[in-house]
DNA sequence: TATGAATGAGAATTCATTCAT
DNA sequence: GATGAATGAATTCTCATTCAT
């Protein structure tokens, strides 16, 4: 069933261990030893630490700009396109939760050492983005403004919202100990609360 | 004027270093070398890396809870309180720039390694963000969710501006070379955004 | 015609791969590589890379054995022996010309590694020559001393030149660009050369 | 008295096994052993195993091209300034002995990855050489042809000479038990046939 | 206050070889 | 005959840290 390929299981594990600890904290000693394989079969496979980290970033960011490219596609009204490019981003985000470490940890380099191949997939969403954003905005009569920024801030926000999942529990747990637990939010209502915000941006009067 | 002490080399470059490259990638020999100083000096006056990690960390990071406590004691009206938190928090994080990327990368790593010195830090201005919104919450009728949620998306939507500025510029260039270049975005336009749209989703009736 | 067999190809490039950058430098991935096997076909068809070494390396050995000894008894007269026998030493060489240097990078290691069946074969040459050297000897009144010393200065200078005819011509065009070029000598005059010295160094008087 | 520095040690050790094993079967962890440092402390004195590698060949050669030039500078006539040219190499060549490995074995690749340094000091004593020969030539009303072959050969045979002296005495052992030793030719002896066999080449009617 | 020399404990990568198919 | 996958045993090199001066 779950029977999967050596290789299989060093992506799987390298996956967990670049976003747990990053690249340079990231041990192919632990990863061998993590997906029981003799650590000369990760080389096998890999021509080196960088590659496989390239690989599996690229794979990851390919995916999610494939979905929302295809997603943003199906829908025909520029403010549910909007919040469905948002909504892909937040659920692939989720699911492949390992691009959300590796993406804020790229942006706090200023993005200088992310492959270019990577860099390409992101910005066939950013791409995307701009021709959405330019929709609404001429619906609205308001204006676009550096749609980069926009992007920047739907990935940092959900990301962050991913990553710091068990801490944000485990502070509130030692701090709000006596507060009356507040609802919690969801990662959907971040990304409600993202288009709602990103979309009264371009209203018109809205500088 | 511009001469420096050998520790106040130390530390101008360790701020440059571990922001750019982020901790483990930081290699102690090549700071020495930035900083113009024997190796073993920087041992003279930092216990180890992590010492001067955080010595740095907690700097910047005290001074801008300092900061953000002080200019918002001074406001009277909830809205001007937030308006005032955030952009406090922009201007700061812009000051201590290496501090965006350091607490970028302290979120993608789901925050475990921050030193706890520095989180206590965090969570005075998450208080003082908590007693904001909820006065804005009051006022408005509205609830206030999960201040935790709402003081990363500030922090990481404003340190991901900073720390990609330069890669933004050079994909525009790169790219949009024949686009009308769009009105840019300043950071005091993003703290606006954000005080904006944090404010609104406290209203009567926002989920 | 030129279709060889996976073997072949493994030993031609084997031969080439050893000669250009002796035993331990060439790697097997290489050789599979540039003989476009797989690396098992290398090991299916040699035990292991010793053996293929000392396969290459012995039959290049014993063909000159058998050419020198040969050639050697063709000949009636002394001098006449000592000139084939240098003369069939030089041809070979030029023809197997990976034992070249194979046998310099033997030479350089004092001969230690040399596998003793190979060996073996060198000093059946040797033997040869012992004989030669003392005809002629004893025809001039002279006295022969340790030709194996001779002997290998018969092999390292021909080995030498063979192996550095690239750079040679390279430095030379190099550097003496403007000189007049000085009459090339060729194989055949090196192997003379060293026929009229030795045999001079026999001569009576001569210390 | 003979207190070497670690970094003396290292050097030491390294021209021993250098020559003794060659540059791939050097292993740093058994030259640290020898040397009796830790491994890092070679790194700390050489940025790596080929800049070791070269810092010795150079300094050797460097020595040898000085002496040989010093000296024959002292020499009249050309056929002394011959006889001193490879009478100094052989004494340097002998002295740093192992040099003479090192050389055959960049020979025995073609000179190709003789580090650019190394071959300009090498090509000094072949400009001096060709300044003797051309001497000797004109003096003698013959012609010098391709001085650098000459220098070949000057370096393969003492080299070659010096390198396998253990060899050639277990070979006379093992094989020449019986026969009556012959008188052992010594270096000097060498030195000085080939000094012979090099100025007759150069006689009028000499082709 | 400062530093040149040194090092222990890793960490990435390599490579000859094997084995199931 | 041939090979894709895998590995054990090195081997080079790195890096935070220490220490004598």
């Amino acid at each position: 069933m779950s029977k999967l390929s050596k290789k299989e299981r060093i992506v799987l594990e390298a996956k967990k261990m670049f976003a747990q600890n990053g690249y340079a904290q990231t041990i192919m000693d632990d990863l061998a030893q993590a997906a029981d394989v003799n650590k000369a079969t990760i080389y096998y496979h890999f021509k080196d630490k960088a590659t496989l980290y390239e690989t599996l970033f690229l794979e990851g960011v390919q995916k999610i700009a494939d979905r929302v490219i295809e997603q943003t596609d199906e829908q025909t009204h520029p403010q549910e396109k909007l919040a469905v490019y948002i909504k892909v981003y937040a659920t692939s985000l989720q699911e492949c939760y390992h691009l959300s470490s590796i993406l804020l940890r790229e942006i706090a380099s200023g993005g200088d050492s992310m492959p270019s191949s990577v860099l390409a997939q992101l910005l066939r969403t950013t791409k995307r983005l701009t021709e959405i954003l330019e929709m609404c905005a001429e619906k609205n009569g308001g204006v676009c403004y550096e749609p980069m920024v926009i992007q920047l801030m739907i990935i940092s926000t959900l990301s962050s919202f991913i990553t710091t999942k068990p801490i944000r529990k485990r502070v509130k747990e030692e701090l709000d100990s006596s507060a009356p637990t507040l609802p919690a939010l969801k990662l959907e209502d971040i990304a409600e609360k993202l288009t709602f915000m990103i979309y009264a941006s371009l209203q018109k009067g809205e500088k």
